[in-house]
DNA sequence: CTGCATGCAAACCGTTTGCATCCCC
DNA sequence: GGGGATGCAAACGGTTTGCATGCAG
């Protein structure tokens, strides 16, 4: 829960952040990686990975951590949900307000102090609506 | 989506389905199976992994994909929310009912077929909420 | 000159899978 | 006797980490 006072903004840091901030998709630490290397050749997952994990952190960035085996990450930090489609794994972002009393509920009913919440909804996307990649 | 009517119920795998129920957590695979060997000492780790997923895909279970990167499992098979400390990981329910029309709201505002949602409360459970082990 | 950041590669952890054996129908 | 289920161990994919080098302050 810190600011982003005390981090250093190195070029590969920019890049990470910009790249991310280009698509509207929310990319897993590989996907980043791979847009990344365009512009910084020699660049190291492992320095993807660092600086992702940094970055989320900071609350620069957003770590998403939805169902299915890898984290993605988004550069939209502001509290909005998601859908993942169960066949083929991609994320998009829901478009409908965030319900913040939601946490008040939860509080209510449990012995947690609460944090925030997250709906994520599945479903299948446009491109896997066909019958045959439905399932699974 | 199919029904439970094709699957033969092994010694093992009535162990891990008793096993499962008996608990109110949210064990992971690697936790049913240290429950599942005390009963079952020879039993393999990929047994109870191949079985949790088939059930799961039975329906008889519920495989919580879950922040965090290890795979939960929920013997309670009807909607209900979660909350996941960010101390420890651990998971317990949130009581109060679901909101199945949240998936109208959703199928609205995307291209998707919406098939269903969950939502994850974060938190500080009880046993972490000691200012010291609140971060991270 | 000092420390943080990087690239690289090896380690790690949860999960999946191939295979030989076993058991139930 | 045949097909699915099991135990075992090796493989796998995503992520993390140790370490030597590099670079900025």
């Amino acid at each position: 829960m810190q600011t982003q006072s005390d981090i250093r903004l190195t070029p590969q840091r920019q890049v990470i952040l910009e790249e991310l901030a280009k698509v509207k998709t929310h990319p897993t630490a590989n996907e980043v990686y791979d847009m990344v290397r365009k512009r910084l050749p020699r660049i190291g997952l492992g320095t993807v990975y660092r600086n992702l994990e940094l970055m989320a952190d900071n609350g620069m960035i957003l770590k998403l951590e939805v169902g299915g085996s890898q984290k993605r990450f988004d550069a939209t930090t502001d509290l909005h949900y998601h859908i993942r489609c169960t066949g083929c794994g991609r994320v998009d972002d829901i478009q409908f307000s965030a319900m913040p009393q939601l946490d008040q509920l939860a509080a209510n009913s449990s012995d947690y102090q609460v944090l925030g919440h997250h709906i994520e909804f599945s479903g299948i996307c446009e491109s896997c609506d066909d019958p045959q990649e439905a399932k699974k």
